[in-house]
RNA sequence: UGACCCAUGGUGUAAUGGUAACACUACUGAUUUUGGUUCAGUCAUUUAAGGUUCGAAUCCUUAUGGGUCAACCA
């Protein structure tokens, strides 16, 4: 923390600003589109948001983006406002750009009184066709050259709804040969007859984006507008705008969007995930949706670091995620409780186990001296994991063979005496002894040994279901492969686990609660759980460094 | 056959004309009642060619490569 870290181009921006006086506070915003849900990108752009106002000081406001009525729904207001809030931030004011449309429509008139506004006549086709290519000029609609007093009367008609959807919008009249296609005569007002979600039947008209957000920034005085750089080429219309419209002068910036391998990141590619159901919804664990990575054992924390950890610039990226992994285990392994689960039991009968039963105890948390303690029931016959077995180990195999020994973890020492099996083959029982001298905490034997494994007790086990998660895509890059990215999905990223074998303390089990499967990985309550039983969802494996054969 | 943006280990990000570094990954080893954690270490980097300079990842030129722009989406 105390650590000097250098800045990045945007706090070294904002750093010169205020020290020049341009400004005496900053303030930013994060401007959804209220017709999705959030994702991990735009985490990073609610991190470097709001980070950037806390840590120079000013605020954010929250202003959802809300021009297009026929896509935006109040459903994705509350999801995103919730997910802002999961990750640990606060917005100062909750906006948004519909709040804005009556004075929207007040600069549009003042902008066809300077005589830079017209109405146009022309179809979407016919001003497709006069836009010109990026390479050849466009031309000047036939409707370019209108009076003020007819753009005006025609503009209020708009308005007032005389006019189908698509008849006629209100252009920008700027310079259809300029290099710059956003610069020839931009769209700055369409007819919608659609209900919007705010302003339910009071418009028939609806601002485009570049009508709508530089002005909603100069509005709310913005001083640092931060977008993705597929904005770079609106940088000179949203300057264009504020300059004839003589408003706030609000300064875009742009940096590289956050990609993620073996995800998508778009939110169509999202959105025909779920509804083509390749996954069960937004809040699906494999999404790369906050909802999604909330539902899979994410922590705010997690995420948090690992948009700092990745910070921003200007080139594009695909980041691994295997550094978002590593933050969620790196949080995760802090607070996690730790239980035992067996995945895919295999039966241990101790012979000379002569207690019907008894309680011992084992630390909730190595890594947290505060964490206590809890009782787990032991008896003679328990599960372990079946490859946690083997009958012709290779070396270096720590764990349970025949003749071999191994810790049962914060239990005994048991030694595996014979392998039980039925006409198949298959091991349906492994007798071991154990050495009563080697309880845990308590260990007079004087045996060491390599392995330790994790148990469940068979007559106190409860049966708990296993969501087992692996990556959505097969390659590293599914929008730059070959044909449709939906060809890449990985067919086996969730596989069920319906019979495993976890110790009575989890029937408790918290909602948002992190626990450890020792040796397995971390697993959270999944909301399916219920009257028909308990079910985990796999967060993230635990690191493996164990390679067979070596 | 245009304009604009970008180019540093496998990945991401620093170095702001003065010794190319940090994190993740990978690999070694130590510790360990989780083959986890922790600790120690190793491998690995300036797209290319010119130029300016005592000195260039940094400034200039050109080339190459990647990205963006022709929605009444944002």
């Amino acid at each position: 923390m105390s650590e000097e870290k250098s800045l990045n181009f945007l706090e070294e921006i904002i750093d010169a600003d205020l020290k020049s006086g341009k400004y005496s506070q900053i303030v930013t915003r994060f401007p959804p589109e209220p017709n999705g849900y959030l994702h991990i990108g735009h985490a990073t752009s609610i991190v470097l948001n709001f980070g950037l106002t806390k840590k120079f000081g000013g605020y954010t406001n929250l202003r959802f983006d809300d021009t297009n009525p026929v896509t935006e729904e109040t459903e994705y207001v509350e999801s995103i406002k919730a997910d802002v809030r999961w990750l640990g931030f606060e917005w100062k004011n909750e906006l948004y750009a519909s709040d804005y449309f009556d004075t929207l429509y007040e600069y549009a008139i003042k902008l066809i009184k300077l005589g830079l506004a017209y109405v146009d006549d022309s179809s979407s086709e016919e001003i497709a066709a006069m836009k010109g290519t990026p390479t050849e000029p466009g031309t000047n609609s036939p409707n370019r050259d209108r009076s003020i007093e007819e753009n005006l009367d025609l503009f209020q008609r708009m308005r007032a709804g005389e006019f189908p959807d698509g008849s006629r919008t209100l252009r920008a009249k700027i310079d259809m040969a300029h290099v710059n296609m956003l610069m020839r005569d931009p769209i700055l007002y369409r007819i919608k007859h659609a209900p919007h979600h705010r302003t339910a039947d009071k418009w028939c008209i609806y601002p485009m984006y570049d009508f709508a957000h530089g002005q909603s920034d100069s509005i709310e005085n913005v001083t640092h507008s931060i977008c993705t750089l597929e904005f770079v080429p609106h940088r000179e219309l949203y300057n264009w705008l504020i300059e004839k419209l003589e408003i706030y002068p609000s300064r875009q910036y742009e940096f590289a969007r956050r990609n993620l391998t073996y995800t998508v990141m778009s939110k169509r590619k999202l959105l025909q995930l779920v509804n083509e159901k390749h996954v069960s919804g937004w809040d699906d664990p494999r999404m790369p949706t906050i909802s999604g990575m909330r539902r899979r054992g994410y922590t705010a924390a997690a995420i948090r670091e690992f948009c700092d950890r990745v910070g921003i610039a200007k080139r594009d990226n695909i980041v691994d995620v295997g550094l978002l992994e590593f933050c969620v285990r790196e949080d995760l392994n802090k607070i996690a409780q730790r239980r035992m689960v067996v995945f895919d039991p295999v039966k241990v009968v101790i012979t000379n186990y002569e207690l019907d039963e008894e309680m011992i105890h084992s630390e909730n948390n190595p890594e947290d001296p505060n964490g206590g303690e809890r009782e787990i029931p032991f008896s003679g016959e328990i599960y372990i994991e079946r490859e946690d077995f083997m009958e012709n180990p290779p070396k270096k195999y720590f764990r349970l063979a025949p003749g071999q020994m191994v810790r049962l973890k914060s239990a005994y020492i048991i030694k595996c005496e014979e392998v039980i099996k039925d006409e198949a083959g298959n091991i349906t029982e492994i007798r071991c002894t154990y050495l009563p001298n080697s309880k845990s905490g308590n260990d007079t034997s004087g045996v060491h040994v390599k392995g330790t494994l994790h148990w469940v007790s068979v007559k106190h086990a409860i049966t708990a279901e296993l969501r087992i998660y692996d990556r959505l895509f097969r390659v590293e890059d599914p929008s730059s492969e070959e044909g449709d990215f939906k060809d890449y999905i990985n067919p086996n990223s969730l596989q069920v686990i319906h019979g495993a074998f976890a110790e009575p303390s989890l029937k408790t089990a918290k909602f948002d609660e992190s626990y450890q499967f020792i040796r397995k990985g971390y697993f959270v309550l999944d909301k399916d759980s219920g009257t028909s039983g308990i079910i985990f969802n796999k967060t993230v494996g635990l690191k493996d460094g164990w390679k067979p054969g070596s």
